[in-house]
DNA sequence: AATTTCATGTAATTCGTTACATGATTCC
DNA sequence: GGAATCATGTAACGAATTACATGAAATT
């Protein structure tokens, strides 16, 4: 029954802290600011809200889209149902951000765990960068081995597809260096090579808990 | 009841197709030739086993791994269970081979499609490409308009995750580019119109010519 | 007036995993 | 003879989708 997701519940509570929404829009910024790396339906949001509410952490509010001035006064026509973070749905979000299981660098739940980024830590961060790089170089490791011992078996296509998988991998631990490299030195990434101008994150909450990251991941 | 995957069942019926094998070594090579884009475990892979035996495509052997020499005589000692295609299996697989529906062409099934390219005749080849390009291209559309209207409400993490996200396709899109470029050039004279015989698997099949001109790697 | 888009939800189904249960074979 | 790995399977669960069902609001 309960439909909670990990994920899904996680993006559902961040967006949230932002602002109030209701469920069609909330579903639209999942797949756009968040989207690139997983899609959600409504069989999947609706039921999430609904235990969410169950929980706790979500408040429902008839109302009118917050930025439609006529519906001000004199509706009763309530049809959308905004949804807003409670106290308490505020700490579990801001728990979940804590959290630097190995669960946080697999690839279903890295992407939406950058995604807010902005809302964590430096020192989670940095846990969380490091723990997917060495989950990338691990994988790395493996498909090493692997094309060594079949190298001479494989026909051109599959050989290919694997070069092209692991040059991608590797792909993604230059980036994630980058990204630590900025994180080390202080500065926010706006200077790596050459991507467009970019604003530093605003209320990003500093703990300066100096923990040495947890390197013994798997 | 019917565990069909789709993916898993091709997959299967691909790799029997080359050699017969026992489930558990299915599975490794599922994971490692094939295994760069997805996992399968056996609590997947047992079932789809039963019901491809059943569908009358795969045929089961009692039977030692085919490569030790030992047990080729007095064995009665069977424990792995060896499945070779059947016939029918076979024309099930090529007729798999055959289909560009859109499915083709889809994060998931494309990987495996490509792993099988091997076997695949070249205007099949072709589609699944051109089909994977337009794809993608669809999908960089939405993303470039999806940044174009929200470009100054997101924070640095949330649109640095969304520059290395297209980035990402970008870079397939080009892989791409390069693998039809090739196709298109490589004609081979002794292309099967329609399908029917195959090579086997040791004779060399016809080369992708990757041309990496590219070697930012390594 | 009709069509599209907005908006909310439920039921059945799909695809797959994890945890469990069992046992043979090989290596030390 | 004990551990690791090989080998096969099942039951319970998980996460999300699709198809369905409904209806209000905006646009043409």
């Amino acid at each position: 029954m309960s439909r909670r997701s990990g994920i899904l519940e996680f993006a559902v509570l961040g967006l949230l802290r932002e602002s109030p929404m209701h469920g069609y829009e909330l579903r639209k910024r999942l797949n756009t600011s968040l989207g690139v790396f997983r899609a959600f339906s409504y069989g999947s949001l609706y039921p999430c809200l609904k235990t969410l509410v169950q929980q706790g952490w979500l408040a429902e509010e008839p109302g009118r889209s917050p930025d439609d001035p006529r519906a001000t006064a004199l509706s009763n026509r309530r049809a959308k149902i905004v949804y807003r973070l409670t106290a308490d749905g505020k700490e579990r979000f801001e728990e979940l951000l804590g959290q630097t299981g190995p669960d946080a660098w697999e690839d279903e739940h890295f992407g939406v765990r950058f995604a807010f980024f902005g809302q964590t830590s430096r020192d989670v961060r940095m846990r969380v960068l490091e723990g997917r790089r060495s989950r990338l170089e691990e994988r790395l490791a493996k498909m090493r081995a692997s094309m060594a011992r079949t190298r001479e078996k494989l026909d051109a296509y599959t050989l290919e597809l694997q070069r092209h998988g692991m040059e991608s991998v590797e792909r993604e631990v230059r980036w994630l260096n980058e990204l630590i490299e900025s994180e080390r030195e202080g500065r926010d990434h706006r200077d790596p090579p050459h991507h467009g101008d970019q604003r530093p994150p605003d209320g990003a909450p500093e703990r300066p808990r100096p923990g040495p990251p947890d390197d013994t991941t798997t």
